[in-house]
DNA sequence: CTGAAAGCGCTAACAG
DNA sequence: CTGTTAGCGCTTTCAG
């Protein structure tokens, strides 16, 4: 291992100038600070994180909670958030929590024990209690919420506008002529699966509708599964539907090769909006249309906001928590008229 | 923040006899313990970890690199790294090397730098020099490859045996009847590429049929276009072929499409095989047969092997590398007879 | 322009 | 059973 010291004694000066020298100050003589570079190059020096993090107090990494990592969706932000991290200097450590509480608290100590200087957290399905979070914001480490976020915790937030998305789905099918429209909405929790449902409702409101509960029907597990058993209930329940909003394209899937093998002509009888824009909505039969949820763009944009939260707390400047909205769009495609 | 000292003053002991109780050493007194720990609790004690890694030279983290990370395969392999991580007291700095060459040294550079115990790495498409590999194991930082790894490098691996799995896959074509087999291939430069390409071969001649040099096609995206595009060409070329082994799922779907729009019968007049048993592959009309190449289990025992490493390590043991094929299995589906 | 010195928080060998 | 001491490698003031 080469150390500032070793270097210092090769050269016989001092490890403070050997330290300055590497760190472009100014006060170096020019000759000095070659022979330094120099021989820090041959040495192959790398300086010791651990002992800059002790003096600094900066571990240049950042963590990013995600409640589950083999999702087209998640994957997207993680990668936007590594890609803003890197370009600034920082290093991201993933952890996934399976949508569970407990992991989510857990989690979060390993984070503050690593020293992290930020964290970036989506919420699990199943976290109901915020202390966890609202201690570490008090403790003085600065997180983001992003996508699943909760509206009583005092943070900077990156989300989409569910209800906005939701209605202009659902306005997509009236305008195409559905009249009577099902809903697939998601498990009870997520304020996304009530905003969604909301969109739903308020667009058929607004268009002079009637909203029928009847036609709104929940899958519990977001599954492709759930999908195709819930659209087979919906054609007996319903006979008459037109019209199907899903929450997730992967329910959307389900429901897609549900009504194709019962023969239902799509979008011919029955248009299905997806939600997302997954990958495989591209390539099924009919292709699917939904709503682009950008993924990647919520992972830069909560990475920038950490950043300049922890950049902030580093000069001891006032910060003020902010909140972006990233836009959505609908990307129409066969599986609507 | 709540340091050693601090606790010690409070409670009048000293640091050491602190940081004893704190790690469970025998000889504390029970009594002294006990405060110890509560004082820890109420003063939301959480050790330094700079300090810590600065003293043990231990950061309890270690580096993945990956070729891509929006990519099904390789998401199941992170999933398998951080949950065996997580299990054995490490987190995971995760960093995507988007098959370039040149983010793979400076993304290996980076987790030198963050002093990580060891690296999980899995070769980028355009890597052809290894030099900054050795030179990092030579270092001193155990390095496990993974996937996509290479010969030259004397390390420990985890794999699977391509030639092999691609050579079932072709013979399970074979025994079902087809007697013209094209097989789409990726680029040139990875060994997977060559091996799958050799297993096919293999089957062929195996089984007593002609390997025709014209059938085998090249995808040099490994895209869903790409699939799309070459099924087309292998049509006009051979309008008697009869099933197509694929490199990768996302190109058979490809052609599973164009053939699909062209009215071909599927498994009827051609059968299609994959590889990788990605999600897509469930819910395509037809269900593609592929071969499932389990991430999750390559992701788990390349960890496990890092981790067994690095502790030899610690304790000065000699350690010796090895390889671990993990195994893959034919899922038959609707594409194939 | 250069160097001495202190100290970040923790651990471990050693002395008592 | 407890405390003293030294030091991991680096940064930064301050003195020269």
């Amino acid at each position: 291992m080469t150390t500032l010291k070793k270097i210092a004694e090769e050269l016989g000066i001092s490890p403070s100038t050997v330290s300055k020298a590497l760190k472009g100050y100014p006060d170096v003589s020019p000759k000095t600070r070659e022979k330094v570079l120099a021989l820090a190059k041959t040495l192959d020096y790398h300086p010791n994180s651990f002992a800059q993090g002790l003096r600094t107090n900066e571990s240049k990494t950042i963590g990013l909670i995600v409640p589950e990592l083999v999702h087209y969706f998640f994957s997207h932000i993680i990668k936007g958030v590594i890609d803003t991290a890197r370009k600034n200097g920082y290093l991201v450590l993933v952890l996934p929590t399976e949508e569970s509480y407990e992991d989510e608290v857990n989690q979060l100590k390993l984070l503050i024990d690593k020293n992290v200087d930020g964290i970036l957290l989506s919420l699990s399905d199943s976290t109901v209690n915020y202390s966890h979070i609202k201690a570490t914001i008090d403790a003085g480490t600065p997180i983001v919420l992003y996508d699943k976020i909760s509206k009583s915790i005092n943070a900077s937030k990156v989300l989409i506008d569910d209800i906005d998305a939701a209605a202009k789905a659902t306005e997509y099918l009236i305008k195409s002529g559905c009249k009577r429209i099902a809903h697939i909405r998601g498990p009870l929790k997520p304020q996304t699966t009530i905003d969604r449902a909301k969109g739903y409702k308020k667009a058929l409101l607004v268009n002079g509708m009637e909203f029928d509960r009847n036609l709104v029907y929940s899958a519990e597990n977001l599954s492709y599964e759930d999908g195709y058993e819930i659209a087979l209930e919906i054609l007996n329940d319903h006979p008459d539907i037109d019209g199907i909003f899903c929450f997730t394209d992967l329910v959307a899937m389900g429901a897609l090769k549900r009504l194709t093998e019962l023969g239902v002509d799509i979008p011919g009888k029955v248009s299905i909006i997806g939600f997302s824009n997954w990958f495989i909505t591209k390539i099924s039969t009919p292709t699917l249309t939904t709503v682009d949820q950008p993924g990647y763009d919520i992972g830069v944009n909560a990475c920038d906001l950490l950043l300049d939260e922890i950049q902030a707390k580093k000069e001891d400047r006032e910060f003020a928590y902010k909140t972006i909205t990233v836009p959505t769009e609908l990307v129409i495609r066969e599986s609507t008229k």
